[in-house]
Parts: structure tokens; sequence; C-alpha cells
RNA sequence: GCCGAAGUGGCGGAAUUGGCAGACGCGCGGGAUUCAAAAUCCCGUCCUGGCAACAGGGUGUGGGUUCGAUUCCCACCUUCGGCACCA
């Protein structure tokens, strides 16, 4: 998910020199006394990899402990990218590994995996333009970033490692994709339940089919459908073969749907709504999008929108992304309110608002252009403009509509509407600010109190009646805001909420309308015309076209090899999709039969079906899955990614993810990542997390129970005269602070200065491989950290990090002398530097248990620039080290080795994290501020058990030489003591 | 337009519940070491005035609450992020 798009290149050379670096050194300490940190950080990272330092215990297994509790942390799946990583990238996952080595120390049961989120159009088009098949590419790129990972110190589980490519890991989200055809969402129990569920209950009548195909509870029909049209609901038995089939379709949480769709020609692939950006554009390449009607396939996400608007309360994630998602969601109460039609008996026009307190406004009423509607009302003497601007709005763009936005179109349609609550004739348009996907794709408007309704009004001068009042003394007019009614017959003078209560129990009580919720959110567009993603285990029938699921038992639907893996692209945005894995002819045709369950078993050539069973042939679907099919459940699979029988044992699975108390949330305990996934991947994935959570797959309502966002790391970008980036390593800075220039180094030109987001866009990216071989992993580590808050976004600085690595060579030479001798003493610490001790540890423990690096960094800079003695006491040594060994994990397995002598036997990561005494973190004597009148005016030192005193403290203060000298000619009105902290003399 | 986050020295940032603003690091200035330089070490470094002690000002702007405000409240400005005809 880590956007290849922003990573940068660095020479391919370096890699494979650090690669065989990484072998050649011997496991014993080698007794120099220079910080040799290339030596050092190859001689750990093998070390932890050989004795599989950080692999964690699986439940049930012998060496597990079920006395430690424990603790899932997630980094967000990276896309293994050509080019691989740049500084940026690894930012989170640094911040996660110095969190998992301290909670491990802490006793904590961690799991810290990591894999590659490796399907994808990227991996598809570096194929297509390097004429190499995806796969292997993908394999070369995940080693890369392997490597590179590893190179980071990172302390994962590697026995975890997955990628969404393999087909023991796909097979499984095939699996998932199975689970979701075969359900359907129980409005009864609100939970998915399975497909065989809805048959039986159909079967047995407790639940009939009204006419547009939708099921009911049999008892109570007609009073469900408030409008009171008694159809004539049939019976399950009733139905014909085909008719139960599109039933059951209707239900099914995956289904195949003609809906219009976001075609992107050039990507030769239909995209979904989350993928558009608001210009229009593809969210990958900025390609042209347009709007046609495929038959595509959906997840029935919008049917959990509820149900994800609601549990956001319940997981720990930033306010502003449960914000957006509340937004994406967009759940809205209102009304569906009928309107009659003036010249016409049979038909009414619903519509959907939030303000039917404004019913009494309502002056016209507008259609979407592609409202069924709108053929039938229009009179002929307005048929052809109609026409017209329908076909017009149909074939209108993306872009082109959102380009538009500033003026609003429409037509009249010459027929008129009956105001429900008045009586009032109104005429009815069509307008594409009306949108067919929301609500009833028709609105009542209220352009006294709509600022879209009003600008339309005013342009096309239709009637602006006041209805609400403003509480404050704004302009009625376009005024959307909450009042007090005006206007309304019976309802003048109530406020705004009552209204809304009032009017929505009259309409339901005279059959005119009744209270619902809207949702923003739409169905989830789930195919796409590719090659390298995962296939549907879906097959056609060759003659009838029947859609069926393939059994279970035919997992996994392993992607053919072809020859030509482009998308067939066109200019053309009316060609139609034609889906690489067409080109796999032998592979498409298939023969089985239709088991009991209605799914298919395939038979292999020379097999044949059981007695009595009917041979059929069969197409495979062509389409693939979309990238975030494998991403959407890649933290399961963490869990126990070896097993062949299901995604996860059970056992298993709740041992990680359920949550400990009925009122959470469960799952993942600390999730990473940056914010650009906020609405995609976490709603896609919290959707079928409660998918597999309403089937019993799962034990807990949610995936990620507290999420953390990491900032971006921007950079410094150059431009020359005419805008073009200048890469970084071609500019050169001149000239200090507000005078400083930069010029290119290649021909002295003028450049200018911006702060982006770093990748190959801007020329700015740096290399973490060039920054570890110059500088050292740990002083990359460190320095990232150091940079400040992780929530917050800022610029790298290369110059800056020459600060960290002179703090991590301080550090060896405060420990090791330049022969390799131990500055190490066994006499005890005295009281000062046993106070430092525990005042650090204090710091260190609470900052790192709240993700605060920096401050705990600083904490360690201090303890060392304090630890200025010939020989530090061991004591201080040893916990200094165990302190810095999640943050600079290389350097102190180095230095623990070393001042273990013979007695060493393990990694610094088995060692228990120091404790520290309250009492001790306070120093023996406290400098307090004594202030008149809120200046600083004098300071007195007093012993930590006089400063916790108030009555003592002021004594002190009024006795003080300076204070008495500035209070002459004063009255003392007032003192203020806060103990340990500060005085405060009011006077006057 | 709507929603959200953030504005602190030359720079990155610190100040956990309202209590010494600028911890820590970079950079810069001075000194030591060196034939010299790099590296290293020591001292200084918010601004203004003063040789100094010290005085005054200072956390985007303007107001407010408080003995006391970077922190809380109101209005505004700027930057970044999200959404954008969703009735």
């Amino acid at each position: 998910m880590i956007c290849p798009r922003n990573a940068g290149g660095w020479p391919a050379l370096r890699l494979n020199q650090l690669s065989y670096q990484f072998t050649e050194y011997p496991l014993m300490s080698s007794g120099t006394g220079n910080y040799d940190f290339l030596t050092f950080e190859a001689k750990w990272q093998k070390y932890w990899l050989e004795h599989k330092t950080f692999r964690t215990p699986q439940p049930g297994k012998p060496d597990f402990d079920a006395a430690k509790p424990k603790l899932y942390v997630l980094d967000m799946f990276p896309y293994p990218s050509g080019v691989g990583l740049h500084v940026g990238h690894p930012l989170g996952y640094i911040a996660t590994d110095i969190y998992t080595r301290y909670m491990r120390m802490r006793g904590f049961n961690v799991l810290h995996p990591m894999g590659y989120d490796a399907f994808g159009l990227p991996a598809e088009q570096y194929a297509v333009e390097h004429g190499v098949p995806p796969r292997e590419t993908t394999e070369k790129n995940i080693a890369n970033m392997r490597d590179q990972l590893r190179r980071l110190g990172m302390g994962y589980d590697w026995d975890r490692e997955i990628a969404t490519t393999e087909v023991s890991y796909y097979r499984w989200t095939q699996w998932i994709f199975l689970q979701l055809y075969n359900s359907w969402y129980d409005p009864a129990v609100d939970a998915a339940r399975p497909i065989a569920e809805l048959i039986h209950k159909l079967e047995q009548e407790h639940l009939v089919v009204n006419f547009d195909g939708r099921v009911v509870p049999a008892q109570g029909q007609g009073l469900q459908e408030w409008y009171g049209l008694p159809p004539g609901t049939q019976r399950w038995a009733e139905l014909s073969p085909e008719q139960r089939r599109t039933v059951l379709d209707q239900h099914r949480l995956a289904y195949l749907d003609e809906v219009p769709v976001n075609w992107c020609p050039a990507l030769g692939t239909v995209l979904a709504n989350e993928e558009v950006t608001n210009e229009g554009r593809s969210d990958r390449g900025n390609h042209p999008v347009y709007r046609r009607p495929l038959r595509q396939w959906m997840l029935r996400i919008t049917k959990y929108a509820d149900r994800l608007e609601r549990d956001l309360g319940r997981v720990n994630w930033p306010e502003a992304i449960k914000l957006m998602q509340r937004n994406w969601i967009g759940r809205s109460e209102g009304a569906e309110v009928d309107f009659a039609l003036a010249d016409d008996e049979e038909e009414t026009i619903r519509v959907y608002t939030t303000r039917p307190d404004t019913l009494f406004g309502a002056t016209y009423m507008v259609l979407a252009p592609e409202h069924p509607l709108v053929a039938k009302i229009t009179t002929e003497e307005n048929r052809r403009a109609v026409e017209d601007y329908v076909a017009v709005a149909r074939n209108k763009t993306e872009l082109d509509r959102t380009a538009e936005t500033k003026e609003k179109t429409g037509v009249f349609t010459g027929a008129h509407a009956i105001n429900p609550v008045n009586s009032e004739r109104i005429p009815i348009w069509v307008a594409d600010y009306v949108l067919m996907g929301y609500g009833t794709g028709a609105i009542m408007a209220v352009p006294a109190h709509d600022t879209r309704d009003f600008e339309f009004a005013q342009k096309f001068n239709l009637p602006i009646i006041q209805v609400v009042k403003p509480l404050g003394d704004e302009d009625w007019q376009g005024y959307v805001g909450e009042g007090t009614a005006v206007n309304s017959g019976a309802f003048d003078g109530l406020p705004t909420a009552e209204f809304k209560k009032k009017i929505t129990e009259w309409l339901e009580e005279n059959e005119l309308g009744k209270g619902t919720v809207n949702y923003k959110l739409r169905d989830w567009l789930f195919s796409r015309q590719r090659y390298w993603g995962e296939p549907f285990p879906i097959v056609h029938d060759a003659e009838t076209d029947e859609i069926f699921a393939l059994d279970e038992s035919e997992l996994p639907v392993e992607l053919p090899a072809i020859d030509d893996y482009r998308p067939q692209a066109s200019e053309d945005p009316n060609a139609p999709p034609a889906p690489p894995l067409g080109r796999a002819t032998e592979w498409v045709k298939v023969r089985g039969y239709v088991t009991d369950t209605g799914s298919v078993k395939l038979l292999r050539s020379g097999q044949s079906p059981p007695d009595g069973v009917q041979v059929r042939a069969f197409r495979r679907e062509l389409n693939t899955m979309p990238q975030w099919a494998g991403s959407c459940w890649y933290y399961l699979r963490y869990l126990d990614n070896r097993n062949e029988q299901r995604f996860a044992a059970r056992e298993v699975e709740r041992y990680w993810m359920a949550p400990k108390q009925d009122n959470e949330s469960g799952g993942v305990d600390l999730y990473v990542g940056g914010a650009e996934h906020a609405v995609l991947h976490l709603l896609y994935s919290r959707f079928w997390h409660k998918v597999l959570y309403d089937l019993g797959h799962v034990s807990s309502p949610e995936p990620f129970g507290r999420l953390f966002n990491q900032g971006y790391i921007q950079a410094y970008a150059y431009q020359d005269a005419r805008g073009m980036y200048v890469d970084i390593r071609d500019v050169e800075e001149q000239g200090e602070g507000k005078n400083a220039r930069y010029v290119r180094k290649s021909n002295g030109e003028a450049l200018t200065r911006s702060l982006g987001k770093m990748g190959k866009s801007l020329k700015n990216a740096v290399a973490p491989d060039d920054i570890c071989h110059e500088f050292g992993t740990d002083t990359l580590r460190v320095y990232e950290m150091y940079m400040g808050p992780l929530e917050a976004s800022k610029p790298w600085s290369t110059r800056d990090i020459v600060g960290m690595s002179r703090f991590l060579h301080n550090v060896w030479r405060r420990f090791v002398t330049e022969d390799g001798a131990l500055r190490i003493d066994d006499a005890p610490a005295d009281e000062a530097m046993h106070r430092l001790q525990h005042k650090t540890v204090k710091r260190v423990t609470l900052d790192l248990k709240d993700l605060r690096f920096n401050t705990a960094i600083a904490a360690l800079i201090e303890m060392l620039n304090a630890l200025k003695v010939e020989r530090v006491p061991r004591a201080v040594a040893e916990t200094f080290v165990q302190l810095l060994s999640p943050i600079a994990p290389h350097l102190s397995e180095e230095l623990w080795q070393r001042m273990c002598g013979p007695k060493w036997k393990d990694s610094i990561a088995a060692e228990s994290w120091p404790d520290y005494e309250e009492a001790m973190c306070i120093d023996a004597e406290i400098e307090i501020p004594v202030q008149i009148n809120g200046k600083v005016r004098s300071r007195i030192t007093l012993p930590a058990a006089v400063a916790g005193d108030v009555k003592q403290m002021e004594q002190v203060a009024l006795a003080d030489e300076r204070i008495t000298r500035e209070l002459s000619g004063k009255t003392v009105r007032k003192v203020v003591c806060i103990p340990q902290r500060m005085v405060n003399i009011v006077a006057g």
C-alpha cells in the first residue's frame, strides 16, 4: 500500500555490496576500540536472523507462555516497488520496531510481522515495460525490499512473512470472496448470514418475495411497505428457477450488476469511486475517467453502512480519520415524501429530504437526468429540449461535470406536481445538479434555504418563499441553518428540530411519507480488467451465461501464464473492456457439474462426473480482483501463515484478536501507517472483517483496535526558472540563514526551494542504504525518531544527521576506550548518578509507552552528557544500554555483549526492561523560582521535603533577600505556592 | 464553499493536569588541539538596550478569563490535509 509513485531510486550496485558484507563478519566480538558500525550492524543482523530472536511463539506450542499478555503491532502493508524505499518509508516501521522491542522487554508476547502487497497495476505496468512476467519482477522486488528491511535492523518474525501474490495466500482471498458470494445481509439480525439460510426461510415461507424482488417477512406484509401498494407478494414455490436465481443474486454480498462505473480507457480498466480524484481522473496515473454503464462485480458494503459508522465509536483511532470515514459513509436522517403529479393520477414522485421542515417552502421539483419518470411526464412542447438536455448530461465525463460546478443548468419538463402540505401546484424541472445515485434521484427544491436550489431559482426566476426564520439577524434568503418555522401553516413557530419530528409523524399518519436514513456510501466496485490480480472463483455457463461460484474444494484458482500482459487500452472511451485473461484461451474453457449446494466442481480431462449428473461447459470469469482485496485481510494471515486448512486456526485467531471485554473492539493492538488510507483500505478492511465476524470466522467486531497515523517525511525540492525539478544531488546551498541561495552545481543556475513529499516526482528522494552506509543504520533510526513527534510531518535534513551520529559515537566512547577496553567500574554509583539513572528510566519508559521517541532520545542524550566520568558504574552503564537498545539495537547489542564478557548468553532483547523507583526520580534539592506579580525576581533552593510544603515554601520565599528588597513599600495581597514548582507573590 | 489539523529562536523541535518559554539536536560565534585542515573537546548563542549586574519585549494577529496563558474562551490571518452539487 505504500505508493510506489513516490519511491526514489539509488544505485543498484550498493545493494549487492552490502549484501555480501552481511555474511562476512564473525559472530564473536572483535575487541576493536572503534565504533565500527558497518561491522557491528551486519554482525547483529545476521545473529537475529540465524537465532530467530524475534520469532513469536504460537498459542498451543511448547514454547508458548500463556502467562504473558499479548500485543499485536502491525505496519501498513508495503507495496514492493522496483525502485525500493526512500527514507520516508521506514519511519513507521522504525517506530513500531522500537515499540515492539520495548514491549517485548516489558514481558509482552509480541506479534510484529511483515509482508508484501504485491498484486496491482504498478507491477503489471513494470512487467509490461520490461517484457518480463509480473511474477518474476515482483519476486525480485520483494527480495530487494526484504534485504532493505533487514538492513534497517527490523525485528520482524520472518517466519510469518507473506505476499498476496503467493498461491497459498490468494486461495484464502478467493475463499473470502466465496463467503461474500454465498452470504446475504439479514436485516432481522443485522448481520450477514449464509445464503442457504435465506433459501431455507423462503422455503419455509417465513419470507416472501415482493414485487421488486426484495424479500419481506410473510407476516405483516403491506404494513412494511407504508405506501400501501399491495402488489401481490409471491411465495418461493411460485417462482420460476430463473426468478429464484434473480432474487438470490439481489441479496448476495457479492453480485454482478450493470451499473454506471468509472471507466478509464487509458488504464483499460474500471475504478472504484474511491480511486477517482475529484477532478474526475484516475488516482493512479492521472488519466481521464468516464462514466459508463458496465456489468461488473460489486460488493454490498452499503448494507454495512450503519455498522461501519456506529462501530467507529468503539475503536481508538485519531478523530480526524474517524471523521473522514463518517463523511465518506455520509449518514443523514430525513424523510421520503411523495408528491402527486398534477395531471397524472397514477404516478407519484418520491423525494428524499433532510429538511422536511421546509416542505412549505418547496416551490419546484427537480429530477435527475437519468430519472425514469423524466420521459413519461415531459409534455410534448418540452420534449425536444428535455431529450437534448438528458443526452448531453449522459455523455458528460466526470471532469466536465465538476468543471461546471459554478453554473447551474436545467430544463423545464412542462409537468407539475402538487405539494402535499399545501396543495400548491409546482413545476417539475430536470437538472444535473440532482444525482440519480443518491436518495431517490429527485428533490423538492426549497430555494430559500438550500444553496443549490437558491442558485438555480435565481438563474431561472423561480419563486423563493421563506419558511425558516434565522435565530440571529442573518438574511433569510439562502439561510440553511436552523431556526423557527414561518409561513408553514399550523407548524409556525416551531424550532427546526421539533418541526422535523412533527412533520415526519404527520407524513406517516397521512401515508404521504416516512422517516428515512440515507448514506452517501455506494456499493464497492470490485472487478478490474487486469492480469496481475486474484482471479475470481467464478464460472459462467457457456450456453446460458448463468453464474456459478466454484466449490471451495476447487480453490485455489491459479492465475494462468499468458504471453501478453497488456490491458487492451484504447483512446476510444466507448471501446468495450477486454481483460488480458481472455488471452489464456485454454484456461478459460472448463467442464464441470453443479453440486447439491449450487456450487460448481470442475472435471479435469478424463475425469467423469458422479452418476446421473449432467456435465456442463463453462467459461471462467476474466476479471480479476482489485489490489485492495489482498490487503483487506492480510493481518489475519500473519496469525497463522503456514496453515493449509484455514486462513488461520480458530484458537490462534482468538488469542490474538478477541476483545478482552464485550464493549471493546479487539483486533490489532496498534496499527501504524499514513493517513492516505483513511477511507479506502481502512473502510474495505473493516467491511470484510465484519462479514467474517458475522459468519463466525473471526472473534473481534473490528480489525484494528488502535490506529496511529505517522506523519510524512517531507524534503526540500528545487526548481529552475522553467519550473523543472532539479535532482537534489545537483544542488548546492550558498550563504546562511535568510541570505541562503540555492544553485545548480552543473551550471550555476539559481534555483527556488520548496517543501514537499519526498519522492521521485520532486527528485528529492534520499535512499536509506546511502545513509546506512555513511552513518550507520542505528544513526538513521535515531535520527528519524528524533526529528519530531511521530504523528507530525517534518522535513528531512541530511545535514542534521551528524548530531545523532555524534551521539552514538559518544555513547561508544563513553564505555569503550580506543584500545577496546571497557570504561566500566564495579563500584556503586553515587547519589546524584543513582537519581539520574532512575529519572532517565522513568522518562524513557513513559515516552516509549506513548510513542514519544523524540523526547525519549533527548532524555538519553541528557543522561549521557551527565556521565562524564572516567569509569561509569556498571549498573548505570547497563541500564543506559538497555534503555537505548530498542532505538539503536546494533550498538546496544555490541556494548551489551562486551559488558557481559564471558557471561554473555543471548541478545539484549531477552533482558527485561529496567525498573525505576518513584522516590529516586526527584532531585534531593529543588530550585524554585519566586515571582512577584508573575515575573521571576529571585530563586530559592530547597530540600525536596521543604519544597513539597506550601507553608515552608512561602516562609523561605518571603524571607529571601532579593524579594524583601523588591517588596519594600508594597503590601503582599496573596501568595500562591505550587509545591515543587514555584511561588508567586501578588503585591501592590 | 464545508470539515479537520497546525502556527514557538537562523532551522528541527521541547514544555504530560494552566505554573521558570526555548529542553535536546542542527547551525552559528569564540577558544583549545594542529605546521595547517578535518575530526574532537570547552564556552557562548530568543530579541532589544547595556562592558556588566540588569531592565524591557517575546509562543501567527487582536481581545477575554486568571495571581499566573504556548496551554482555556471569542474573533481574525496564514499554511497543510480531506470532501466538494450527497438534497
